[in-house]
DNA sequence: TTTAGCACTGGGCTGGACCGAGTGCTAATG
DNA sequence: CATTAGCACTCGGTCCAGCCCAGTGCTAAA
């Protein structure tokens, strides 16, 4: 635990460091935050702080900058949250007020607002489809041979296919065959409906084959396509005005790291046990293209469960009591709008 | 018309800062690429062909570079087309063969490829969807109050949403209303189903009134979202890694300008009338931040209509040979795989 | 314990020297 | 007359020395 005037002394040089990028001096910590000591002071102190791995030097003739474990400290032990604005408040609402219900547009959305507001880039993934819970499944007709496959899950997730009917089927076929799969699968989840029962449903259905084929091969392919996820990302350029990336080669690494939405998926989803707004900062993330930025999320859920996750993407500087409260409220602001939009 | 000699010295110019992204002297043009003629000859050529516009010098003792003009005329007089070779051509193959049929879902595997392949940033944006041509509506129950409404086009377009429904609705009720909107609608584009004789639907279905009120606001409300197409957009990274990207500026406004997907839609989507491979070239593009970039399309379609379009958009310096071909090809796959997967 | 004072450090900026690729021009050549 | 060899010139890039200065650590005084 630090002592009052360390933990100030800390904190003033987040605060300025936030502020201007640029190491902090002992003398802009004592006349700017009115510690009323001498930079004399403050120096001994921050070379306390170094030593205790607070704070790091970039070069010896240099001011100090927070170091992962000094931002870790402040978040965990001193900062206060920022409470949003009316404006921002009512801001956000505004976008989900729109009673949009398409799921993935929803959260593009989000991740839009969220990169905007906090001027970093933002993510954000979705139900995890083979999670959700089956509800129902239709074969309709349509003209010439072909019909459309449709699939409901919880949770807005619906999935469908164009299939090319056997010769022959009636209504009334497809009307007996999509009862008996709805009847037999209602409240599984999605991942194991196509290994659930599958000899019996063959004998039961054993006049629809061809169909049973068709439905089944679905269920395998969207397993195929289960790893690509799609992740909303959006701002990326914003942190690119950051002066941390001046280094062309930087950005790369961090472009090229965006870019891989199987990556930017499993970082979200490692989070989706915990509750509240998670933080991680630089050496904490486990991808090298992340060092140096921090990584601010939180779950959105339905019915209790949690659902997905929204972040913010930002360098390890980012105003933590803003993007902190950010996220929290987005993510509470989607969790309820959800419910109202798909209740089920 | 260029004579000969000034057309092989600017071809030889192209070839070179494609790879090498320098300016290019009069001796390696003339030791390089076998004309037989003194560096001091092809010097006085280069000294003519900037006259002309087609080759630039960035500084006094630099060499030259081609200019937009220049390249616009090895592409529109000189260029050959290279070849795909087998191998690339299977691996184009290949990830339409996995009889995948989510639309959206082949074009971000197609942008993928095509930026994995000429190693720049690719877009695709998918058809269009309120051009799609209605084909039939459904209302499906589920449990609970509710239903899933859902709408069929053509080229694979499928559009749901869950609906609450109104108390007293008998699965009978959902045939009736579903049967003669399809058979009200069919054949029209989406685009002009909320306004196609909406009193006389009114009159024919009044005892529907507050479901058809949903479907009405189902189809305003994708209206409102249409300018916001999803364009698959792969591969800015390998943008980044060419030289002339070195400045972050650059960078910035170039991924500025990629974020903007409205600005990418309206980008291809104004390719739309023209047919075969367009390239636009530096000051050709309207947008500033895609100068010194150079935009590879071509469309694809269905049932011998466009349908959208794929890009590679990399530097001016690319080679367009080979980038050309690429397009092309691809194009013409997905247009083959999607008469295959949606075949109306 | 705090503070004033001071020597020291090391990065960033500036300006000059130098290098070399490449040019344009001129005069010689076939 | 087109081509070429030769040459003076240009200009960006790189290297280096010198300076500046923010900021430090240490010491001694308050």
């Amino acid at each position: 635990m630090l002592d009052e005037r360390k933990g100030k002394i800390l904190e003033a040089i987040i605060l300025d460091y936030a502020a201007t990028a640029e190491p902090v001096g002992s003398r802009a910590v004592s006349r700017k935050y009115g510690l009323g000591v001498s930079s004399a002071t403050v120096r001994n102190e921050m070379a306390d702080l170094e030593e205790l791995g607070f704070l790091e030097q970039p070069h010896t003739s240099a001011g100090r900058i927070p170091s992962d474990q000094g931002y870790r400290y402040y978040l965990d032990h001193m900062m206060r949250r920022s409470r949003l604005g009316q404006a921002e408040m009512r801001r956000i609402c505004d976008v989900y007020s729109r009673k949009a219900r398409e799921i993935q547009w929803m959260l593009r959305q989000t991740a839009k607002l969220l990169a905007e507001s906090a001027h970093a880039a933002s993510l954000a993934v979705g139900p995890h489809r083979e999670d959700a819970i089956f509800r129902s499944l239709r074969v309709l007709p349509l003209e010439g041979e072909q019909a459309l496959l449709v699939l409901v899950g919880d949770a807005g997730v619906v999935e469908h296919r164009i299939l090319n009917l056997p010769p022959g089927m009636t209504v009334a076929d497809l009307e007996v065959f999509s009862a008996y799969l709805t009847d037999r699968w209602r409240g599984l989840p999605f991942r194991r409906l196509a290994s659930t029962s599958v000899r019996e449903i063959y004998d039961n259905l054993s006049r629809y084959r061809r169909m049973l084929d068709d439905v089944l091969d679905f269920l395998r392919e969207r397993r195929e396509r289960e790893g690509l996820e799609t992740v909303q990302l959006v701002g990326a350029s914003h942190v690119l005005e950051q002066p941390e990336f001046r280094d062309p080669a930087k950005v790369r690494v961090f472009l090229e790291c965006l870019e891989r939405e199987d990556l930017m998926a499993e970082l979200l989803e490692q989070r989706e046990g915990s509750t509240g707004v998670t933080v991680t900062i630089g050496e904490e993330n486990a991808y090298p293209g992340l060092r140096g930025c921090a990584l601010v999320t939180a779950s959105f859920g339905m019915g209790g469960r949690p659902k997905g996750q929204v972040g913010v993407l930002g360098p390890k500087r980012m105003e933590y009591p803003h993007v902190v409260a950010l996220v929290e409220f987005v993510a509470h602001s989607l969790t309820q709008e959800l419910g109202r939009a798909f209740r089920d």
